[in-house]
RNA sequence: GCGAAUGUAGCUCAUCUGGUUAGAGCGACGGGUUGUGGUUCCGUAGGUAGUGGGUUCGAUCCCCAUCAUUCGCCCCA
């Protein structure tokens, strides 16, 4: 019987032309987080499964999530997000942390979906959170990273849009606005949710449903609403409450920090039930990949979930998934190239001088790889070229004995005549031109 | 968890309403022209048609099951 060399359902082998990408992704959302002061942590891929239960939502803690009982009976979970995880680490240091605590982290998750676009049971996640600010100028600052996060990846300000919203200013409205009971708040949060992938007309129906007796006002009041396009254009009873403002000026904040592509979107909800105040996420406006690319919000109960006085929060995520297929869409993928620096290619029976060559390179930190196999030239060429190496070094009888190698640039194929110390500084020169735009390019 | 489509060589696909040894391009590998690839010439290897059953004289083709992939729904990153 023979095995298959698939990968498990769901999860992806990265090799190394995928995982050029994934480090190039990982590299920017390290780059932006630190910009921003936020220094990265690490946390354990496994977590008692009650940490998820209380506030993540019955879906992903129950069916969502991948668990099993380790021999001591405890039942254990493969973390399917990083939130409760970090709420956690700043509960049980409470005391010591520096406030506000800004952190970031790049770590891994499972979830036991059906994958398709941009979903996989495993997938990879940037998780920026800031802790201990209970001014909506954090939430300003997590939603300016966003942008900045996009616009590092080279997106414009039309490749995509901001939806903001804010959960109380929600709460507010089913409760005080519309009257509604828990149920059919509840109800109506989830229509919200949907009204973007169902036509008006089922809108209209199911929310006249979930009105009951009072659906006539009830539809009424509903259209002024969805006709806000900005917070000041909500009826007065609304815009004068305690959300209503902070959200206002969280839009302020992101206007003076020259967000642009920000939008007021009062069906924004975020499926995670531990969110608390603003809610935002970040959406693709090509219609090849209509979907989020990036979420998050306020969330200032969990870190008192684990018996602290409670720590106000706000973050975001990013999935590496759902950003590799926007940089795809809007052609942004760098031509990444290999790490390696040269590849030395042996004419005739210089093999001995070559590694002594590639020996010498490499002691001046240069990466190097040399052929060995005496195949014929353009074999080992098109082994170059095939690793993407930036590159390929020749070497035979004439540049042994005059030590002048030939040099070629993989990717313009010109070549030059070169020695040894100059070689040295045009890696060197390219590495330093490459970590300046962090784009290790061919080009 | 629900619905739909797909599954033939490493990749992209053929195989004309079931009919003898399943083909092509690209790629891989080897060699030639004796120091230059992505746009040379010659050659070689590689498939029990996802897997398991069934119908039939005969199945890549029809039926059932199963696995996988893709696209939706649910949910969400």
């Amino acid at each position: 019987m023979s095995l298959s060399s698939q990968p498990y359902k769901g999860t992806r082998d990265y090799y190394p032309e995928q995982k050029r990408i994934q480090n190039y992704i990982f590299a920017t959302w390290r780059r932006v987080s630190e910009r921003y002061g936020y220094e990265e942590y690490g946390a354990p891929t496994l977590e008692p499964l009650e940490v998820y239960a209380a506030k993540s939502g019955d879906e992903l803690a129950n069916e969502q999530t991948y668990t099993f009982t380790d021999r001591g009976g405890r039942i254990v979970a493969i973390r399917p997000e990083m939130t409760p995880t970090i709420s956690r680490m700043v509960a049980a240091k409470r005391q010591e942390l520096a406030y506000p605590a800004r952190l970031y982290s790049v770590a891994n998750f499972m979830r036991y979906e059906r994958p398709q676009r941009g979903r996989e049971r495993e997938f990879w996640q940037l998780n920026v959170d800031v802790f201990g600010l209970d001014e909506v100028t954090a939430d300003a600052e997590i939603i300016s990273m966003a942008d900045a996060l996009m616009k590092e990846f080279g997106a414009k300000d039309k490749d995509f849009v901001i939806r903001i919203n804010n959960r109380q200013l929600v709460n507010f409205i089913m409760v005080q606005y519309l009257g509604l009971d828990e149920t059919q708040a509840h109800l109506m949060v989830k229509l919200f949710d949907r009204k973007d992938k169902i036509a008006e007309a089922e809108f209209n129906d199911q929310a006249t449903e979930i009105l009951g007796s009072n659906a006539k006002e009830g539809l009424a009041k509903l259209q002024s609403l969805m006709n806000a396009k900005k917070v000041s254009d909500l009826p007065t009873e609304i815009k004068t409450s305690l959300a209503a403002v902070e959200l206002n000026e969280v839009f302020e904040l992101l206007d003076l920090a020259d967000v642009k592509s920000v939008k007021f979107d009062l069906t924004l909800m975020r499926g995670l039930d531990y969110y608390t105040g603003t809610v935002f996420e970040v959406f693709d406006t090509d219609s090849d990949n209509n979907r989020s690319v990036l979420g998050g919000g306020r969330y200032d109960g969990l870190v008192g979930m684990f018996g602290a006085e409670p720590i106000s929060a706000v973050g975001m995520a990013q999935g590496g998934t759902t950003i590799e297929n926007f940089l795809d869409v809007h052609n942004l993928l760098p031509n990444l190239a290999s790490t390696t620096d040269i590849y030395i290619v042996v004419l005739g029976g210089a093999q001995k001088a070559a590694n002594k060559l590639a020996k010498h390179l490499r002691s001046e930190g240069v990466n190097v790889e040399l052929d060995t196999t005496d195949r014929k030239l353009d074999r080992q060429i098109k082994t170059a070229v095939k690793k993407n190496i930036p590159y390929i070094l020749f070497i035979g009888d004439d540049e042994v004995r005059d030590e002048i190698y030939t040099l070629k640039d993989t990717a313009s194929t010109e070549e030059q005549k070169i020695g040894f110390s100059r070689i040295v500084s045009l890696i060197r020169d390219r590495r330093r031109t490459a970590s300046d735009n962090d784009i290790p390019d061919l080009d």
